[in-house]
DNA sequence: CTCGTACTACGATGGTTATCGTACTTTGGC
DNA sequence: GCCAAAGTACGATAACCATCGTAGTACGAG
């Protein structure tokens, strides 16, 4: 890896969509789970940069990584690795860019809901 | 609706979830599929309470069926008979009631999508 | 009453997706 | 080098969903 000394930060490459290439049905349809959605839920609420394993999501951890992969590849969270782990972001600027209110209105509306509904996953 | 004594109106009832019980998955679910969305951006263009009939999608009778039902039984729209037709509007007011800001934002963004891509569906 | 229109119900089919377990890879620490 | 931790890749499975065709229902016009 040619990357000039960054020793904490792997090699490893992850696809991302470029913000001019997020699609909207993609997108909704990755906003569509209740497990994507938590995530996306959590990552929103000042947990940026988490290794998936801090979310502790009620799933095996091979579906876990799909669901991530879902987010990546629509264009909602970014990925890169640090050591072992991937940590996640929110790519919130770029969707502010091509949907702009999109994010904020789900993140009000899943927030509202956990509100009615505190026993809820997550 | 005026229950008794309505000739034009059918006495054929449809189901539809009231306001409060509108689930974000099954909203985002719902709208995260081309037709759907293409249905919904011409019902909030102006033509308000068109017959099923007159969206010329490109699907089958009863694809199109199904996926009025799926609008429906989410909440994002509203229908009703009128002699042998079935007449659809959007729930505009429920929606920016239980989920401010984010029909506002889906149109928005599709809108944009087509100025984008003008050669695409509906 | 009959016919056409508009839509529905039902069953079938094929494609996508969510889930899992197992085996593997990459990384960092000892 | 070896091991544990974190995550990935792969294959299997079951559920879900979009699509269709056919048959049927409701309504209005004649």
């Amino acid at each position: 890896m040619s990357e000039s000394a960054s020793p904490t930060v792997s090699g490893r490459r992850l696809e991302h969509p470029e913000t001019s290439r997020i699609r909207l049905e993609t997108v909704l349809g990755a906003l569509a789970d209740p497990i994507r959605l938590s995530i996306v839920c959590a990552l929103a609420g000042g947990h940026e940069d988490m290794a998936c394993v801090a979310f502790d999501l009620p799933v095996s951890k091979s579906t876990s990584t799909h669901h991530f992969r879902v987010l990546r590849e629509a264009g909602i969270i970014r990925q890169y690795y640090v050591g072992t782990a991937r940590k996640s972001s929110l790519r919130t600027d770029d969707l502010a860019e091509r949907f702009p209110g999109l994010l904020p209105s789900v993140l009000n509306a899943e927030r509202g809901r956990r509100e009615e509904h505190p026993d809820g996953p997550t």
